[in-house]
DNA sequence: AATTAGCACTCTTATCGCGAGAGTGCTAAA
DNA sequence: TTTAGCACTCTCGCGATAAGAGTGCTAATT
């Protein structure tokens, strides 16, 4: 692919800009009165010819004007956008937000989420902070009725998974309370690994409990996390090009089958590090549902301890310069609050 | 309102299934022969004038077919439609569902959602099982780094709720793990109101937790229960009724807006005792993104000790003749589930 | 008295043709 | 290298028209 030309860039850069605005085919006319260049529409029509040629823009139709292609998009993101920081009033207010919901996890999570669909009129996604390798911390064993326990694990990161156990055979509070006691013992603090080196127990209860937790554990660490927050999905079906139904359904089936999103996020977030905004453009050939959407995905929290991912999923011509800037200042704010609060043991 | 004949049932009845199955406005003649009924057109003309007289059926315009009103489909359910149970297979479909994920109470939600929204076509919304009045279970502090503490609630009827509090200075893992020991002796199995009546504590740290916990369970008594699970949200979209974009949007930002729909499933299912099923045709006046659907809510759990919501959302012209049915049954499979392992303690 | 055949009437929906408009690509001139 | 000019193409919106579906009414029939 050859290099484009100072006038190319430009005019590449204001197709863009003019189609995320109109969501038209913009052409050549438009240009130039649009944004008082000085030049001809003709000079501009054949630059167009030639970002065309080199697959940057395609026109929907013979005589219409052109629409940028996803590599159009990707040059735009990479190359000509200039990056800008959220303006700071905008700041302020998200994190005064966030002042107010500062006790719990959850209402983190819920708020890093409507922020983001608000500020960018998209869809929002966040997972909770997780701990990369996990941690055991605390078991908690609470008889409920005849074998059934309940059972509370809680990890290092935060996390807390429940679950019901049918025993064999029914038991006494008192016996789950000193057999949980001797557990946190042994294995507070202990990692998965760390886990399943430990010798045999002799107490056949000991030891059911221990097996439970690991397997927990493992598939715990598996997944990205457990509980995916989504906010403005509405925010979608505004978009003229989700009016089809038949679009805006594939787009939304991708936050209902929640693995296909978990793996999603996993697998391109995990390559770049802590800060950096990852924008994913039409799916990358690779994520079919995605065709007509683009994502701006980033990841927070403390490198090696506890992190998480946010992004926002818009159509392809979504404002990148607002939403990015805003994903990667929530991604900071989430990044601060891990710290303050969970980061360091 | 006068009474129906018999004749003038069987025919609003007709044009109801009729309706359902095409959502299309039916005519005369197409009832007739669709039917197969031993009467000419003209004579269901004259009773389709009277039915659309007293209110159950209109026309979209002047020459068309009939459709029917919100009282159309009122009248359809509560008189006409025979109440079936689901077929066998289906139950045992279900139920050995059901069966296969019997470890874990979110696995149990998010499969009776899935369920729900698969047979009904429809959107489900299911809330956790819930006690109605909440027994205080178990407590656990942690501690994460300098001040900051996690708490971790257990309730009676298996509610988990964390919380990050920050306390006024640091405190030693070990004055935290008495402090929840002595805490836990004390207030264990109590209910809020026996919680407030309790005697000033004289350890200021305990009597601090002491107060946190309670405003906790007060608040979490007023919701109807923490996440609600919802699935199917694509089905609304590819019902003929929300092409239109604008009518989907309505519907759709009900499942945003999770503080409305908590309100609704609270205050209309709380009337309804448990194994009752209700159905709220086109929003009853009350609630105005719903006009154009339906729901079909139900309750299961244990009444006095732990119970939820569960239902669906469709449009109007939904198959209440099988969602009926599967709510009904997934309802009682819930609650049996209840029951069997956090129902009686 | 209830039912039905017959018929005129209304309203929607699909289809076609047509003209306007927008935008292009090409050629030739500046 | 840029630009003016021009023929060409394709979409979009508009109105007219025809087809079809369904009604309501009247008068005849059972």
């Amino acid at each position: 692919m050859t290099d484009l030309t100072e006038r190319q860039k430009k005019i590449l850069m204001l197709v863009v800009r003019d189609h995320i605005e109109t969501a038209q085919p913009v052409g050549s006319q438009r240009i130039v009165e649009h944004f008082h260049l000085d030049l001809s529409s003709a000079t501009v029509r054949n630059e167009l010819a030639a970002l065309t040629e080199q697959g940057f823009l395609r026109q929907p139709h013979t005589s219409a004007g052109r629409v940028p292609t996803e590599e159009g998009y990707r040059y735009f993101v990479t190359h000509l956008m200039q990056q800008v920081d959220l303006p700071e009033s905008v700041q302020r207010t998200i994190s005064h937000q966030f002042y107010q919901a500062r006790q719990d996890i959850d209402q983190w999570m819920t708020l890093a989420a409507s922020i983001l669909a608000h500020q960018s009129q998209g869809v929002s996604v966040v997972t909770a902070p997780h701990a990369e390798r996990a941690h055991f911390k605390h078991v908690e064993l609470i008889s409920t009725q005849g074998r059934q326990v309940l059972m509370v694990l809680v990890m290092g990161d935060g996390d807390v998974d429940q679950q019901i156990l049918t025993l064999a055979e029914p038991v006494s509070q008192e016996r789950l309370g000193t057999t949980a006691n001797r557990l946190n013992q042994q294995i507070s603090g202990k990692t998965l690994d760390e886990l399943a080196s430990l010798p045999m127990h002799t107490d056949a209860l000991e030891q059911d409990i221990l097996t439970i937790i690991t397997t927990d554990m493992r598939s715990t660490d598996a997944r990205v996390s457990g509980e995916i927050y989504v906010d403005g999905l509405t925010n979608v079906l505004s978009e003229p090009e989700f009016t089809d139904s038949d679009n805006a359904r594939r787009a939304l089936r991708l936050f209902e089958e929640r693995s296909t999103l978990q793996d999603l996020l996993a697998r391109t977030v995990m390559n770049s590090g802590v800060g950096g905004v990852q924008v994913l453009i039409g799916g990358e050939g690779t994520w079919d549902e995605l065709r007509q959407c683009s994502m701006v995905l980033a990841r927070y929290g403390v490198p090696g301890m506890a992190t998480g991912t946010l992004g926002v999923l818009g159509p392809m011509r979504m404002s990148y310069a607002r939403t990015i800037p805003t994903v990667r200042y929530v991604a900071g704010l989430l990044s601060d609050l891990v710290n303050e609060n969970i980061g360091g043991e």
